[in-house]
DNA sequence: TGTTAAGATGAATAAAATTCAGATACATGC
DNA sequence: GCATGTATCTGAATTTTATTCATCTTAACA
């Protein structure tokens, strides 16, 4: 139904404030614009511009299709510039992605330290591939991932860092709150917090109350580890989160209780392109990561 | 060049695992999409996928066009979606968006209290929107925006929340470490790191540098706070940032510098949909906020 | 070696986007 | 009131593009 055409137009009659100067930007004539404008305008059947006013005006409608323009159309064009070079990267270029929110805080000091032993390299860590970064690795958007989960292929390698331990965390006044630990049927049906993954994917329904049969509540879904601590603090649902990001929760009412009496532990890799340019330089950071990450695990 | 059928194509080529397959998900023949296909290929002049194998396997351009659809198609069918509905809104939700990175630090005890003082409303707030935030508000998809650079019109309301300073941020052996304060003269050049937002957006620059005709250097992008702290500690760039969020520098070297003999001093404030339904919670929320944020101002 | 399944190909057709040649609407200066 | 200019609309004609149809090719496999 919408078409990149439809948005491209958007753009160019933002930037032109007007349909025949829109036409102008995009090689083609104004009459053209009209008729497309017009067939999308009576799809979503209602207006996206008002045509009378000099600087031209959106409608709502109009400026939520810019909006979604603004957002899609630089991605588009980054994707078709790479495809076209042929991607091909640099070989000092680390950019970093991990699947974890509550990661960046200790992760912190690595990138620190990193840096200094190695001033050359040009190391970026950035929040865009948050959810999908092991498809971000493979296709050279990023170089290395770290996961706690490994999915078999010849084309990445994983590296073993170090284990964690996965924590329930609930208000303080929640019934749970004093368990010494819980069992998958006491979470059964209770609402879940979580950054805005599948189910499937969230460690606690996989290695906890899947394996057990248990059924998950509703899952709430949530982009910032604060927010997330606070809904729980607020008893919107319980989540369940690596040990270290608890300490994030400054001053909230917050208890974490084992996982099943022995705890839930995961494991945490390093994932990086096996014949990648940059290869070693990954190793490199991932063994610095590690060191770090098990030196946490010992304070605990 | 790549449409949004393609990649349409790619993830019902994904789903099923063929081609004959995706085409009856498409609901066109297997031709169809082989012609679709091959023509895109031709365009980038690379394959996309490998015929041979059973669980159909992508080549690294065919992956990185699935990360591209299913990045961007979920939103597209987003906003259709919308659309086709007339974007009505509910009366209770409040959707938060800010325009500065380390406002979500200070934010987080409003955010709390205001969810007890208003348990029934549903109060979101997520980092999808931080660099168009009023865009999405006068669309809908927010409802209260936090930004320092109000833009007339009437159909959002603005209401002023406080001044805070932005000081210049460098690492404590940057030359400019000892100076009481910055001229604007003095940062000509000096790469800028900075959240990825256009040069003109950058309070240094359109309140500092470029009133006085100064030029400025490369700009450096960087989405997340601490990476931006952490390459000024490695004296990539310098930056300029909100009092507040110097505090969020854990043990780097970095010192703040006033600019200009007085300091920069930048209003906040808040915006809202004037006649949305949900107007006069945003109001209640944004005076939560003053009332915080001139409190933190105290404290300095 | 025949059979099936998956995909490719080229010509034919259907569907679409675009152009062309006016038409309409609305200002502005005289 | 009337020419002039600008901005957009409109419907038929045309071009471009996408899709189908019918026919091949290839590999797997029994």
């Amino acid at each position: 139904m919408i078409e990149l055409r439809h948005l491209r137009t958007l753009v160019a009659l933002k930037e032109s404030g007007s349909l025949a100067g829109a036409a102008k930007k995009r090689f083609v004539t104004q009459s053209a614009l009209s008729h497309q404008i017009k067939e999308l305008e009576t799809r979503i059947n209602s207006a996206i511009f008002v045509r009378k006013s000099k600087p031209l005006s959106f409608t709502q409608e109009g400026s939520r299709l810019l909006n979604l323009a603004e957002d899609i159309l630089p991605k588009v064009i980054e994707t078709e510039f790479d495809l076209k070079k042929g991607l091909e990267e640099g070989d000092n270029k680390l950019g970093v992605g991990i699947e974890c929110h509550s990661c960046f805080r200790w992760l912190m000091p690595v990138m620190e330290q990193f840096r200094q032993e190695y001033p050359q390299a040009d190391l970026d860590l950035s929040s865009r591939h948050l959810f999908d970064s092991l498809n971000a690795l493979e296709v050279g958007e990023l170089d290395v991932v770290l996961t706690s989960d490994p999915v078999p292929g010849q084309a990445i390698a994983y590296q073993h860092l170090f284990d964690f331990e996965v924590r329930l965390v609930v208000a303080s006044n929640h019934p749970l709150a004093n368990e010494e630990f819980v069992t998958p049927k006491q979470l059964e049906n209770l609402p879940i917090l979580s950054y805005p993954v599948a189910l499937e994917r969230l460690d606690i329904y996989r290695h906890f109350m899947e394996p057990a049969g248990i059924q998950a509540g509703a899952v709430i879904k949530c982009d910032l580890t604060m927010m997330l601590l606070q809904r729980i603090a607020c008893k919107d649902g319980i989540a369940a989160l690596p040990n270290w990001s608890i300490s994030e929760s400054h001053g909230l009412n917050l208890v974490s209780i084992k996982l099943g009496p022995d705890g839930l532990k995961r494991p945490l890799f390093g994932a990086y392109r096996r014949n990648g340019s940059n290869a070693r330089l990954a190793q490199h950071w991932l063994e610095m990561v590690a060191k770090e990450g098990i030196e946490k695990q010992k304070l605990k």
